[in-house]
DNA sequence: TAGGATTGTGTCAGAAAGTGTCTTAAAGTG
DNA sequence: CACTTTAAGACACTTTCTGACACAATCCTA
């Protein structure tokens, strides 16, 4: 596999589980089901464990004491929460689902590395 | 685990104790329910024992003999305050609560090793 | 130093949120 | 077209959170 690649919809759960596609899923079982995701400007990044990482070891240099430093961090870690696929599904934080605008209809989008999870009305206006 | 992650909105109980979030909860019992809370502007920094520590071997260089080290050891060690999680909860002294502008909301911000906890008025205002 | 007020601690019940699993329907495959 | 895989919805069960209460420890004052 080639990593996570299209666009799919599917729909959540009463719990507001997202239902993994099953091409996504086996990346996933094959890696780690471990995951973050991250609250962006109107939709949600989807990190696996590995990825997540990388991405943190960018601020390694930053000084937690200093102001500015601290903002970054803040707001590089205050947006994300830690997740895992379990029974095939993903339980979205109800803050997330809230901050993404997330009903019942979900796209989720292939971006190699990381997917996105978007509201069907601001994906179809605020991708391009 | 990543460390702490993600914000939380929780409640103090009638005593001022802090529900600690279940998963934030974990990594406690895993380390240490040991902690130090330190006042800063505004809000409060949580750090888990070891955490304190490592922050601490940082300033063993300074010299408790210059004026100006002295003074940002005062400013390190007099803001801080010895806890301890029990049955899942943090109590918050007063005077921190008080210094943060704790009322019966607060928002719990994950920094990977440490965690911030903020009034929600003020999270809004002075976190960016 | 006794009594009362304040602060700190353990625990529990009800409500809310999260989890596992199964059934049915739909889609994909040869 | 028969068979396999995948997605949706439903339900029961478990865990977590909140607010409350009872009790313990500490402090203060007379």
């Amino acid at each position: 596999m080639n990593g996570f690649l299209g666009t799919y919809s599917v729909s959540l759960d009463d719990k507001g589980r997202l239902n993994v596609p099953s091409k996504f899923k086996g990346l996933l079982e094959r890696d780690s089901p471990q995951l973050v995701i991250c609250v962006m400007s109107g939709f949600l990044i989807v990190f696996p464990q590995r990825e997540w990482a990388a991405n943190e070891e960018k601020l390694y240099h930053l000084n937690a004491f200093d102001k500015s430093d601290r903002n970054r961090l803040r707001e590089f870690y205050s947006r994300a929460t830690e997740c895992e696929m379990k029974s095939g599904k993903i339980l979205i934080p109800a803050a997330q689902r809230e901050a993404a605008g997330l009903k019942k209809e979900v796209m989720i989008v292939g971006m190699s590395k990381t997917f996105e999870l978007w509201a069907p009305d601001r994906f179809d206006k605020d991708s391009e």
